[in-house]
DNA sequence: TTAATGACCTATC
DNA sequence: CGATAGGCCATTA
């Protein structure tokens, strides 16, 4: 049992169309400074295509510098097939399509 | 066990 | 706004 099966419980459990921070990630694996643990289990991906990585972003709405799934490009393309959005940066819009924590219970 | 690594976050200049 | 520094943690070799 490691920190990782968790992270990746968590991550499993973001709902399409919406993306989750890395640190907020750690936080509900537990704690709030395994940010880095958390981006350390996605790079190791042990189990790619159960884990939607694409849908990690990091403090800044932007992905990583190197993508797994075939660069920043495939990750876009995914989430905005998701219902993501995206800016003109290249970010994603965390103010509307930020995960809150919940599979289900918007905040309207 | 020690040392090294990393897809992070926050603060400061 | 961009760049730099430090800090935190777990995993791997």
């Amino acid at each position: 049992m490691t920190v990782f099966e968790r992270i990746y419980e968590i991550v499993r459990r973001i709902p399409s169309g919406k993306v989750a921070t890395y640190g907020m990630v750690a936080q509900l694996a537990g704690n709030p400074r395994w940010a880095r643990a958390v981006g350390y289990a996605l790079h190791s991906n042990p189990e790619p295509g159960i884990i939607p990585c694409h849908r990690v972003v990091n403090r800044s709405g932007g992905l990583a510098p190197a993508f797994a799934f075939g660069g920043e490009h495939a990750q876009r393309g995914l989430l905005e097939q998701e219902g993501v959005i995206f800016h003109e940066d290249g970010k994603v819009d965390l103010e509307r399509c930020l995960w809150n924590g919940l599979d289900e219970g918007e905040t309207p």
